[in-house]
DNA sequence: TTTTTTGGTAAGCCACAACTTACCGTATTC
DNA sequence: GAATACGGTAAGTTGTGGCTTACCAAAAAA
């Protein structure tokens, strides 16, 4: 199950700062660091593991690094939550299936 | 920001089982630890977590409590990763704007 | 009323995740 | 070429999260 490091990803609140810093635009790591309560290469560190979970795209530009939001990611989530419902929506369809034939439809 | 209990508990694997086997339909601790590689006092120490989080519900009838899917601690969760598109959304929808104010709306 | 079932809580252990500082390599710029 | 900017990685520390066993309270069954 890929979703575990999604997850694990997410769970920090530093490194959900850092995703919703990049929302807007690709930012360099210094430019991401900036104003944060902890230092570079801690925020280095988060990249690493929201790049392994595949949350972030990098490019490479002279000695800059510029992170990009990867939307990819975050949709696997929701796929995942959404599979909490499916259940749901089946058992209800069973439920009035099973009415419908054993009063012949009258409701 | 009350992600951060959701985020939490969701990330541990052990959790999303837990969470996955009440899918269907509510279910004793005992239930629910069964067929688990972890203890039932562990369980019940991720049970509250699920609970504090608002994942699930609980229901005593006797000494058994019945645990239940809360459907909308996850539809939260959701809600904020939505927020991951809204950006981009509006971003694309500037655009256009401007670009159809710039040259008359010839594209 | 004793015994059994059910499950929450306390205490203690241990692995790991999130930091820090120090260091290094590689592009720019002077 | 020397100095500076940028950022990844190593090493070490520390708090905490998940587990275990032991214990306790309450309801049901005997």
């Amino acid at each position: 199950m890929a979703y575990q490091k999604i997850f694990t990803a997410m769970a920090d609140p530093t490194r959900r700062i850092v995703l919703e810093k990049l929302k807007g635009k690709p930012r360099t790591v210094a430019d991401i660091a900036n104003d944060m309560p902890v230092s570079r290469p801690a925020v280095s560190q988060h990249l690493k593991v929201l790049q392994e979970a595949g949350l972030v795209n990098v490019e490479a530009i002279g000695t800059r690094r510029f992170y990009s939001l990867r939307r990819e990611g975050i949709e696997k989530l929701r796929k995942y939550l959404d599979g909490f419902w499916e259940d749901v929506v089946a058992s209800y369809a069973a439920k009035v299936f099973k009415r419908k034939n054993a009063d012949g439809g009258t409701e």
